[in-house]
DNA sequence: ATAAACGATCTACGCTGTATACAATCTACA
DNA sequence: TGTAGATTGTATACAGCGTAGATCGTTTAT
């Protein structure tokens, strides 16, 4: 009866998306459960599994249906599909939805580096942006690290947002000024304008996939032209 | 007298390097500096504090005597002092130092995603990206989202290694031959050559790390073209 | 000399993950 | 229908956690 695990695993993602990833316990999942604490080990193992769960969880829910487009037509010679958008909307599409879900639970982010995440779900993911890399022309030698690269870009600014490191630069304002205790600070001094501004979080997430996307095209027509 | 905060942090790094970061407690960094638990708090205020305190520490060893190279130097106006390398090898430099302390403490990578790192030498250090990014020719309101995209790349990556994000495609070996219980994986299996050899992170740091200087020069190649 | 601040201590509270032992309930077969 | 076995949840307990609160020398300032 796997839906027990189920019902676990919405509980734990719930509590951390009320009162955040700290008050997930054994006890208050537990407890919202309707069960003692003990009773939730033969479904999850144990802790650390049980967070390794809500991850997998929010993955799978990256496309509410079925697969997020028809299976198939990632190998190159095999051309492509009718209904199915190009590479770079599919990337970018990928990469939206992945900071939504970050946005909306903002525990996860910083799971995301902290554990393997080996989860069935998050395998399907890879697989569609090996897809969409060798559809663009990347030579198959280079699609998994760039797939990491693509993963490490989205992930890492969907966990800075989250965790705060895009903050302080505007909430310490001794830095915009190009001051600091222990001496001067020529670049922030340079762009005291700039780190004025506020920053648009949306549009710098779509320029960074840009910039992503330019280095794909760009190893692509490496590739073509060394052939 | 700070010396005594800076014995506990170097007890609490020692600690964290020989029995992870879980094994850093009150207790246990009391313990080894040789004083009650409660006798931290005037010095560290809190445990979250501790942690930013570890993290700051790791950073200002990034560069061990003084600053990297002589300051100054970095408003594109002034022109390059002589014996500073140019902006490439600056910018190099610091992501092999970075992934360097990230190998050497593992525990640390982990935590610059949750914490917003505003310590002193942290400012000091994207200070010195600022000045790299403005002497390549960036335009200043583009340098400080790529100097959080050289963050989160390198930082990204030291990360993921650290905290196991990369091994799995291997340690899985269903997954590479393209198969998975509940469906196909087109992707792996179109790569199952070069997924099944082993990967160079060396290598990959280094190409995703040119890949980053191709994105900055891009960035300031248009920025000439557009003037 | 007196007052104030500081550094360190001890005790105690409520919390954590989970090993272990036990009880209740449902299933299957005679 | 009776009973054995498996399944599922409970109760208790332990060692450890972060830290609030009160206390107490010792140092510094007036």
């Amino acid at each position: 009866m796997p839906d027990r695990k189920e019902a676990i695993l919405d509980a734990a993602v719930a509590i951390a998306d009320e009162r955040g990833l700290d008050a997930v316990s054994m006890r208050s999942v537990a407890e919202r459960v309707g069960v003692t604490p003990m009773a939730l080990y033969p479904y999850v193992g144990n802790k650390a599994a049980l967070l390794d769960g809500m991850l997998g969880r929010l993955l799978r829910d990256m496309w509410p249906g079925e697969s997020p487009w028809p299976a198939g037509g990632a190998a190159g010679a095999e051309g492509d599909q009718a209904g199915q958008p190009d590479w770079r909307t599919r990337l970018l599409i990928m990469g939206r939805a992945l900071r939504d879900i970050a946005k909306r639970h903002p525990w996860a982010a910083s799971l995301v580096f902290a554990r393997p995440a080996v989860t069935p779900d998050s395998v399907r993911a890879i697989d569609v942006v090996y897809g969409a890399l060798l559809e663009a022309g990347v030579p198959a030698g280079q699609v998994p690290r760039l797939e990491r690269l693509l993963g490490t870009v989205v992930f890492g600014f969907a966990a800075s947002e989250a965790g705060g490191r895009f903050d302080p630069s505007e909430t310490n304002p001794r830095s915009t000024r190009g001051l600091l205790p222990e001496g001067p600070l020529p670049g922030h001094a340079a762009l005291a304008d700039v780190l004025a501004a506020p920053a648009d979080w949306d549009a710098e997430f779509e320029a960074d996939i840009a910039d992503l996307g330019e280095i794909i095209e760009a190893t692509a027509r490496r590739a073509r032209e060394h052939e």
